[in-house]
DNA sequence: CAAGTCAGTGAACGATCGTTTGGTGACTGG
DNA sequence: CCAGTCACCAAACGATCGTTCACTGACTTG
């Protein structure tokens, strides 16, 4: 008998990045199918149901897949700022979300709106991140308008906000612009 | 010869109607079909195309319809607050438009994510609508944090990514908590 | 009354979708 | 070598979709 974790998993994760390819080229779930994912992937549809139960645990994997390159991305962008900056570790990371929603607009609205906003789920994990953050600025001597937990949500809410609605334009204005906006929030959020 | 626009722009509205309906039924476009629209309008499919071109013609029906209805909420909740409180009016336009996105959140989605956000689209009407409303609130001497300009935008952003968030929500918290944000975000603006 | 117009319809077409099935071929342990 | 196991696939099924077409019946016009 064949070790069914060992080609098996490794497939199981070529389909996830086949279809997490399609995803970004159809910049929407719009066209996102069983029979793309194995075109993309180079096997027969069929061939999917050995990986993943139906369509919806697909999608649910390859949310799940996202959600760690983005949680991966914020943090690294957070280590990188030095540690007696708060604020700008709390900017960096913000930023690193706008990066990966402006380069994966079919991955984040995918995130968004196919996983309830529970409080377990993922999403309110970044929130609690970016509270953690507001309260390091706090002790750290940074003086917020609004208590730590609302100035994150804040933040998080108008950067979600900019980017849904960059998303429906046709005209996307530069990626700076959403980017500053971000600084434009935490400034409003401190004094 | 029958008069054309007698009984058929009558039966073109009641269709509209009909996809109205059918759509806040639905609470997403994912079902929003020729079908369905026709079987909630009590006529056959093929009758639909007597009235309109082909489906995206009317959903771009359906999606004029709908930002008629959030633009005349928005007036008449402007113009029942008193003329000498700017902010106050500004206030009741956001929560206006809160109302509506909260009421049918399959109407809002449709809108934002099928009409490009371009500079002469609804969208930024309303965003100019709020900017006039700011620099009113700046003329009568209300001291503002940011340019009226920047604070309209602000505000309009931040309302709808909670809004959005709110409709991604598995368990929507009460409608009051989407309009306390719209204070938040104005006294987050104002001084 | 006869001719013409037009909204409305039932039935079908072609495409696409998720999913199932039965079989094939490569690889396994004994 | 042989029986067993498993990944894989071609093909098909049933459902749903947008759309088209030939036809009907009611109404208007002359």
């Amino acid at each position: 008998m064949r070790n069914p974790w060992g080609q098996g998993e490794r497939l199981r994760l070529e389909i996830l990045e086949a279809a997490a390819r399609l995803l970004s080229e159809l910049g929407g779930e719009q066209g996102l199918t069983i029979r793309g994912v194995a075109r993309a992937a180079g096997i027969a549809p069929a061939s999917i149901y050995q990986h993943f139960a139906d369509k919806s645990a697909l999608v649910k994997g390859l949310i799940d897949y996202d959600y760690e390159q983005l949680s991966a991305a914020m943090s690294a962008a957070e280590e990188q700022c030095p540690e007696d900056a708060p604020l700008d570790r709390v900017r960096a990371q913000m930023k690193a979300y706008c990066q990966f929603a402006l380069d994966s607009p079919g991955h984040y609205r995918l995130m968004i709106n196919n996983r309830p906003v529970s409080r377990t789920g993922p999403l309110i994990g970044i929130v609690r991140q970016m509270i953690e953050g507001f309260e390091r600025c706090e002790r750290a001597g940074v003086r917020l308008r609004i208590p730590p937990q609302r100035a994150a949500v804040m933040v998080f809410v108008g950067t979600h906000g900019r980017v849904a609605l960059w998303h429906a334009s046709e005209d996307p204005t530069h990626a700076h612009a959403i980017l500053d906006f971000v600084d434009e929030l935490v400034s409003l959020v401190t004094e």
